[in-house]
DNA sequence: GTGCTTTGAGAAAACGTTATTTTCGCGTTA
DNA sequence: TAACGCGAAAATAACGTTTTCTCAAAGCAC
């Protein structure tokens, strides 16, 4: 009994394997990574010594030594959110051999940086980004050193990578049409603030919309943060006045929540506007009217980036590409209402 | 111009930061590492080279050297779900200058075990587990290797860790009691499998319940995969018959969900029982009627989490400890219905 | 000038792997 | 019998850091 008996154990490394077993540490290697040069007697004794000594292998070293991690981070907005994308794309890489790391950028610019640099720095072989700031020129140098780089959701800015965007303009061409297709002359967005792409993508789509239908864009979008005061406000505004609208396009589900739960506490029932909002969210058919959104393909979008990646690991001098997903509009109801006025 | 102007430029190390500012290798480490005894002209020199190079630190090689990452995992059951509790959790250890990565475990037993382990093999200082299997002794040499290991919302099978646990048995309590103060005396609960830790521990404390009020147990419990098509045949069962129940209480907010489906599209409004649901879910509140939840404490068992992880991270032999955090019962209209019947 | 600390830089040894090169034993062949 | 070839294991050199050790030069008291 040695004086270390309540010292926190070592955990084992090949050179204790290969003590134990009495070969040279490389037999190790070779039996660990299934060289077939090595007898069938030194790989018994080896693989005795790895079991009976609980070897595994530091996968921090392998990577060093290897220079290549099979390992592809994810940097989201938000992990707490409901992200299917990260869920379908973690579930196909998984499939494909490879690992994923999420960390989430908090919505922060430089947070983005860090956990971007970070992984970079710990041999990532790849980072799936859902990019912030309006500059990324600190991942040039990344990507001249090899790391693989896909955006989702929205452009890099900056150096040219791969990219997943979903299909913004279509999808507010295809919520304003259905309001109009119902009646509607008056229809405002509420959405974003325009710093961030979909945001700004989504509001000149409607803006585009309106122009086209010969109408005033005036005092019909609003863009900013997605706190509910400024939400409610944006409403009072839209829904006052000589001539209130009688339709809402809403340009993501934080907005939308924010939308329903003013309209909820503060609008009389009849005098509700109808409302398309963009991205699905569950619950959307239990409510009162249900709700009509326009959904993202999350599914398609996780898998056209998990392409991107795998394609771009296979061969690093491919030419970016960037794939749009398209949208779909799902009526339940409260796109299809009449207007009240 | 050499001709290797097409290939990838390899990333600078510290030997081609030494050898551009022409000092030795540990001189730049030093730099590095705000070592103060450099001299301020050296220091200036490899600040230069370190510049114009654009080095950055390899991580890996640093952690494999140092011996300590100041990272911590979390394999959590789903990371598209929404999960307040790995926003705060990484905020808080963002906060403590700790990195956090996130994989999921996608609810299966092998999937955690590979998780955990690769975390622990890349040299994670810890790990915060939400665990699934029955066994967890795979856990043991990594904790003796010296793994800190945190669970969360249930407890580990197998070695002793440190956990955080919401106080399922109060909670159940609390939601029956709302119900039977309102008058309801036949309530059912459907939950999730009781091969889950908190869907044995919910179902438990209400059997419990119920026996102290001195009612009958059978056929009131319904527990097992949260599928739409399961828990509507439960509700059928509970609904009907010769005293069908007035009032619901539901395991998890994906039982709750499929009961309101169900509800909305199969019994009508009058008929619907009370509910109280555990966990509370977004948009709760503008539901008809709004639902009454039993709302977990996600930012305290967050906190909770994070207390353990750095206690133990800093005094490894510390002994292990379970904190449980209070829930708490929102009260929203659903589960302060009268009965129907 | 000698000896003795102090300062600050370089050399070298780790960390745990993998890949390349060397060595060795032994059966074949000229 | 010496040279050769070959298969298989051992030795060693990386990977990019940090850390310990060494050592020269400088400062200072005698």
């Amino acid at each position: 009994m040695t004086k270390a008996s309540g010292r926190r154990s070592r955990r084992p490394t090949m050179v204790d394997v290969a003590r134990e077993a009495g070969v040279a540490l490389s037999t190790v290697s070779r039996v660990v990574n299934h060289d077939p040069t090595v007898g069938p007697e030194f790989a018994r004794r080896v693989q005795t010594a790895i079991d009976t000594l609980g070897y595994r292998p530091d996968e921090q070293a392998q990577q060093l030594r290897r220079g290549t991690s099979r390992t592809i981070g994810v940097a989201a907005r938000e992990m707490s959110a409901r992200n299917p994308l990260l869920a379908e794309f973690e579930r196909g890489a998984y499939a494909s051999g490879l690992t994923v790391f999420a960390a989430s950028t908090a919505d922060d610019v430089e947070r983005e940086r860090t956990v971007v640099l970070s992984m970079a720095r710990r041999g990532f072989d790849g980072v799936v980004v859902e990019p912030i700031g309006p500059d990324h020129s600190y991942l040039a140098p990344e990507m001249a050193a090899g790391l693989a780089v896909v955006a989702v959701d929205r452009p890099v800015a900056g150096p040219e990578t791969d990219a997943v965007l979903a299909d913004n303009a279509s999808g507010v061409r295809m919520a304003y049409r259905q309001l109009a297709a119902h009646g509607h002359t008056r229809i405002a967005y509420i959405g974003d603030h325009e710093r961030i792409f979909t945001g700004r993508e989504r509001a000149a789509a409607f803006r585009a919309c309106l122009s086209a239908d010969g109408r005033a864009v005036t005092g019909l979008v609003h863009t900013g943060e997605t706190e509910q005061r400024r939400i409610s406000a944006a409403l009072r505004t839209v829904l006052s006045g000589a001539a209130p609208v009688t339709a809402l396009v809403t340009g993501n589900v934080t907005t939308t929540f924010a939308v329903l739960t003013h309209l909820a506490t503060e609008v009389p029932p009849e005098l509700r506007p109808a409302l398309v909002g963009f991205d699905d969210f569950p619950l959307a058919g239990l409510l009162d009217p249900p709700v009509t959104v326009i959904a993202q393909d999350s599914l398609g979008m996780a898998h056209a980036a998990l392409h991107l990646m795998t394609a771009r690991l296979a061969e690093p001098e491919r030419a970016p590409e960037t794939l749009t997903v398209p949208v779909r509009l799902i009526e339940r109801g409260s796109g299809e209402r009449p207007p009240t006025a």
